[in-house]
DNA sequence: TTAAATAATTGTCGAAAATACAATAATTAA
DNA sequence: TTAATTATTGTATTTTCGACAATTATTTAA
């Protein structure tokens, strides 16, 4: 290999999307920034940017993301390339899509640098996006639906402390399906759970207990027994 | 975005690396070419090449596929990118993994243009490689192991025709644990198999029943109801 | 204060799947 | 013909899944 002459190849740049995903209103969200500048101008589109010449990619979609919310140390998961010739109109661009949950209640998005916009938009209602960017979002949705069954990354969508509807919801909406209450409870028999005192509050009806996820009890468990996450 | 000088930007190359999987003897195996040139020169390697600069990642995949068995229309599988900047010592070269699965007996690898050596070495005995094609060779190794899972992949390995055995030990040597034979078969009784009628032969012992993988009824089973494939 | 409404929580039962282990049948080699 | 080996099938027990019913706790409106 390298046969050809091979400066030749050094022509190309790549660069990070960052998918975050959120949860809210019983919906699961992707943001989208709109764009304030050519080429695609004005169109809804991932937030992304280009890797510089001496940084990892990971530590791109950690800059990214950290431009983007101030956000950092949170679980980045690498999806996909894509690598169409000509999917950027200014050259060679190959991307790697990232993806990262949030709560979206959380934090407020600086659009300042990015973007005259951004907007939280529910993934079953995704719009016309720049570039190849549908085909990246559709992508890693798919991903994320899988990743939801095997690993608990649920929980980085919702509030830290959360009721068991929520949980539950959350679930028939990626599923896109209902699901039966007393079977999810039973279901999530062994997922470790922190049951607390507080209850739900403001409620026009029974409040419901709150429970967060004991995210050391999973790592031990998954150690330490054959235990695996599955939904 | 892009707001610093796009062009400084386009300095980098990108490969595809291309992990052959098979199975023989018992044994999932990975295909290594031993590099003939520097850097790394004598070290094992990966299968991969540059990318050129109007191909698509996908086809610059089957092309290294396709150089190094003469096999095309096999099923390739995007893995995972690696990025760092240090990865390769004669420049910025960012490498997207793709891993395909093939029946190590149906061909001759041509290690000619390649490697002076190749060699399938099982997937729980891998040497040191050069750059960093330990990491992504571990990486991929688990990615394979997933979906072996959860797609019918393995039938890409094993030969056209099969014993039941033959199929139950794949899993073995994948999960690195012994399956109980009856209850093996009880749990594949919902996938599409072909009994044949023909018979293993030159066994000293009763010889097994033969079979297939019956892909367009897998297909339409996959369409029409829910069904799943699972191991 | 009380009843109606709403939602949380728990329980039951049969079907299906997973698990452990045993028994039987077919073939080869001596 | 028999011993050895392996394929194949069966049984019984436990665990999980899925549909549905019953009960309990809390709020709001009368």
């Amino acid at each position: 290999m390298y046969r050809i002459n091979f400066n030749e190849f050094f022509t190309s740049a790549f660069s990070v999307d960052c998918m975050l995903f959120g949860y809210s209103q019983g919906q699961i969200k992707a943001l989208l920034i709109k764009r304030a500048m050519e080429p695609y101008n004005n169109f809804w589109a991932i937030p992304g940017d280009l890797v510089y010449p001496d940084e990892d990619l990971d530590e791109a979609a950690n800059r990214i993301l950290k431009d983007l919310t101030g956000l950092s140390d949170v679980g980045l998961h690498q999806a996909q390339s894509f690598g169409h010739p000509k999917r950027h109109p200014q050259g060679r661009v190959v991307t790697v899509s990232y993806f990262a949950m949030v709560r979206i209640e959380d934090f407020n998005a600086k659009a300042s640098s990015w973007a005259d916009e951004i907007s939280w938009v529910p993934i079953h209602n995704i719009p016309v996006l720049a570039f190849d960017h549908n085909l990246i979002m559709s992508t890693t949705i798919e991903l994320l639906k899988q990743k939801l069954r095997v690993e608990p990354i649920c929980f980085d969508m919702l509030p830290d402390r959360f009721t068991l509807n929520e949980f539950q919801q959350l679930y028939e909406y990626a599923y896109n399906q209902p699901l039966d209450k007393a079977n999810f409870r039973k279901k999530i028999k062994h997922v470790p759970l922190l049951a607390h005192d507080e209850k739900q509050k403001m409620v026009k009806h029974r409040p419901a207990k709150l429970f967060s996820f004991a995210k050391e009890e999973y790592k031990t468990k998954v150690e330490t027994s054959d235990y695996q996450f599955k939904m």
